[in-house]
DNA sequence: ATCTGCCAAATTGCATGCAATCCTGTGCTT
DNA sequence: AAGCACAGGATTGCATGCAATTTGGCAGAT
């Protein structure tokens, strides 16, 4: 009897790989050659980190390593290893005997992400645009259409995630492997920031600032296209509520959640 | 019977826990914040990168799993966390069925990571300034105390150690985790470029440089400590020969290192 | 003497098992 | 009825065991 059949259990995560053609771009990019699916656990990070970045998973969810086990079919031991590789880059935190949760980044955390991208995240930019050709202004306009066609067709998951995926094709532009993790992973915990802080009246991410971006970047215009950035990720923090009074709920719940 | 017993085979990496007193300063405060010791994998990972830090280790250095076990008493599982963790930190690379080996970064990779570092390094000097205290200040100047000494002294590995603890202890100093956790890693990859690239006409590290800096720091001149900042990694990235053609022996063993 | 094919030893990749810890709910005390 | 103690079950932390892969070397062939 197969030992993982409990896998249709699938709850939030699903395993499969992903049958949807285009869409998947950059994230598997990314992930092929960060290790080439070298082993399995890898599976188990990028599975968690895509539910992330299209906020099915939310801040301070339980990740029991049974379940993420047999969703993914795989043992405790690589789940194991794919959760403290997550913890390690603050996408999750382990509570000594208590397991692993989705991280809930205070305000304080979220400041520091979004001053840390809008550092990066220019000089990126700048590099993207020196470095860009023809091939790389095609693939950034194709995202960009998918972008607004998936907002137009109200998916939300992928138009969440094709938000992101936009700044990590500007930084595979840039040829920075670097630059590129680092933001890879800043892009993955803004992504949580998001979640706990939206304000209500939201539409944080409109796919105008990407399009200006994008543009500035082709015509060759590095500086431009920095300072666009900064102004795009300060208009992202802007739309995010940081002042420790304003949503007690929010606080509540982060103040309140088991230390 | 002990099961480790073999530890007494200890090779260059050391398990104790370092009986010496100060210098081990800034090491310690990240581990402690970063996970309080919760997993022993964190031992194995702090001893490796530890042993990077010093030049005790290095750029090839298989890393086996058994003879890493037995040196920290742990077994294959932990140690393999902790390889995987490293491995994603670019500062070890695994081949599939072949093991882990300490990284040797390319030339293109070590540019990288010196650009990422004049990117990052002065806007954490400009918020250290900003924020420093009497007791920072303090803390520097031990520091720098501490730093001649161990030249003074032709203590090899701590002032190998302690000079990128300096930047290390700035980036505390700055109050920014995000920054202090990306530079801990970009520190870490830079001795390993510098082991693989130094030019034989060495004295790479004066600590004229960080006299500077840290008097900029203190006397609230975030500017000039930035600028300072930016000069001084410059020196050290001009000190390596990262011409491609320059030490063919360097080249050939990093052309013919088995892929 | 050099090359080829194959077997044994060593090593990795991963699942499983066991002890320790934590959670939950039940019954007892006050 | 409210509070407390404790037992049973679930979950984590870690070591070990087993299959698969690689390595190194030996035998036989050319």
């Amino acid at each position: 009897m197969d030992k993982y059949a409990k896998a249709a259990k699938r709850k939030t995560l699903s395993a499969q790989p992903q049958a949807r053609e285009k869409s998947a771009t950059v994230q598997q990019d990314r992930a092929k050659q960060d290790a080439a699916q070298q082993h399995r656990a890898e599976l188990v990070r990028n599975g968690i980190v895509r539910a992330i970045l299209e906020h099915r998973l939310h801040p301070g969810t339980k990740l029991g390593e049974d379940d993420l086990g047999n969703i993914y079919g795989v043992s405790r031991t690589l789940v194991r290893l794919a959760l403290q590789t997550l913890a390690r880059e603050g996408i999750v935190i382990m509570k000594k005997n208590r397991g692993a949760f989705v991280a809930q980044p205070s305000i304080a955390q979220t400041r520091e992400v979004f001053e840390a991208r809008r550092l990066i995240e220019p000089a990126i930019a700048a590099r993207a645009t020196q470095r860009a050709t023809p091939a790389f202004a095609k693939a950034l306009n194709a995202h960009l259409i998918e972008e607004s066609a998936s907002l137009a067709g109200h998916d939300e998951q992928a138009s969440i995630r094709l938000s992101g995926d936009f700044h990590l094709l500007v930084a595979q532009m840039s040829g920075h492997s670097v630059f590129q993790t680092m933001l890879s992973e800043l892009i993955t915990r803004s992504s949580l920031s998001i979640l706990m802080y939206k304000s209500s009246r939201e539409h944080l991410c409109g796919v105008d600032h990407h399009r200006e971006i994008a543009d500035a970047i082709i015509s060759g215009n590095g500086v431009r296209a920095g300072g666009l950035m900064v102004h795009h990720l300060d208009e992202i923090e802007h739309g995010l509520e940081l002042e420790r009074s304003s949503n007690p709920s929010k606080n509540l719940e982060h103040i309140l959640a088991a230390r």
